[in-house]
DNA sequence: AGTCATAAATGACCGTGGTCATATTTAAGC
DNA sequence: GCTTAAATATGACCACGGTCATTTATGACT
């Protein structure tokens, strides 16, 4: 790498690393650009060069987030165990990961002004790539067809719409958690939740 | 009423109207203040005498819409019709309204700085004004008790956990349904989502 | 080492949301 | 009709996010 690629590395790196720990000082309205390129000790044009806008910090932020979410996934999904399991143990996983840094995620979700979700319900026509979103409910999709093959889940409902509804209680436990001032465990909350999508709430 | 109020509330009704007209023109950060006082014949700081900021304008189109709902929701209640019908009624009811103004609505999610969410998780001190949020999960969780007492609904579960996963069902399905670019029906598809909570997964 | 094209840094500048001291309007009391 | 205090309107002003023409640093090539 050269030594050009090097100081750029670790400045966007410092203006990163300098971004949340303001954020956690100050909030995110309450951090302005001049003071993180003042903490650089660089000028505030430069910053521009290194992110689009300030909100893009979050988004550099929430895509490290996601990175990791998708190994947790990718653990589960080869591990020998029922599908139920497979399931809960990755939601879980993900609900835990998360409960490590709840407030740069409150500033994720509630700073940033499109939060993406995935729609289970895209445009034929468009973009290939996949959002991480919809990798997100394609492997809840994936598990739950397993779980009908290996006949531990109804096999007359659509997958995805199943996984659409775990994704819906995981994403409501999130919100709700991250909206709480109190302290409970959100992954606990979630848990109970998927217990009721696996057996119903009919008599 | 005095000619002062009855000019404020219309003055405050005009800043109202044309600044939901220019959102739907020109997008929310397309239109300007200054766009919006010049149109309603005002000085600029006039503005900021009727509405705090810019976004609140949402704020007080959400709390509109939110008066509506819960007039749907008491409406269903008081019906003597089985209570999954109630549910599904009123959930279906809700999603139908919305369809009607899915561009306001996309405003309001994704440009709004704090999206609030109902936590079902109070922090035990704090002011008694419920929420709107926590009475549409409360009324929930209130059909939640009385299918129990009539033996429509399991009985093992805290009836506001399952109001909370009705809810999630239904976030979720207005979330994906904002963010689609195609048309489909975002109460059938809530609805089919409802379906599995009451029938459950497991086989 | 010197030249030069390109990448990166800079800060004056702009438009916007929001503030506030001041000016204007209202209506109650006389 | 006049006075006066409170309600309301005003626009110059500020701070901030973001732009861009210009300047400076880099390294490939001779």
């Amino acid at each position: 790498m050269s030594l050009r690629e090097q100081k750029k590395k670790e400045t966007r790196n410092r203006i990163f690393e300098i971004s949340l720990r303001l954020f956690k000082e100050k909030g995110f309205e309450g951090t302005t650009v001049d003071e993180i390129t003042k903490e650089a000790g660089i000028a505030k044009g430069t910053f521009f060069n290194y992110f689009p806008t300030k909100e893009s910090l979050l988004s550099y932020f929430r895509e490290q987030r996601e990175e990791f979410i998708i190994s947790i996934m990718q653990d589960q999904m080869s591990r020998e165990i029922p599908v139920r399991e497979k399931i809960e143990n990755f939601l879980v996983h993900v609900a835990e990961y998360y409960e490590k840094d709840r407030y740069l995620l409150r500033l994720l979700f509630f700073e940033q002004r499109r939060l993406l979700m995935s729609s289970g319900h895209r445009p034929s026509q468009g973009d290939h790539r996949k959002k991480k979103q919809e990798l997100f409910i394609g492997m809840l999709a994936d598990l739950s067809s397993e779980g009908m093959q290996k006949g531990e889940i109804r096999s007359d409902i659509d997958p995805k719409l199943i996984a659409q509804t775990l994704h819906a209680v995981y994403f409501h436990s999130l919100m709700s958690w991250l909206h709480s001032e109190i302290d409970y465990s959100f992954s606990k909350d979630m848990s109970a939740k998927i217990d009721i999508i696996f057996e119903g709430i009919g008599v």
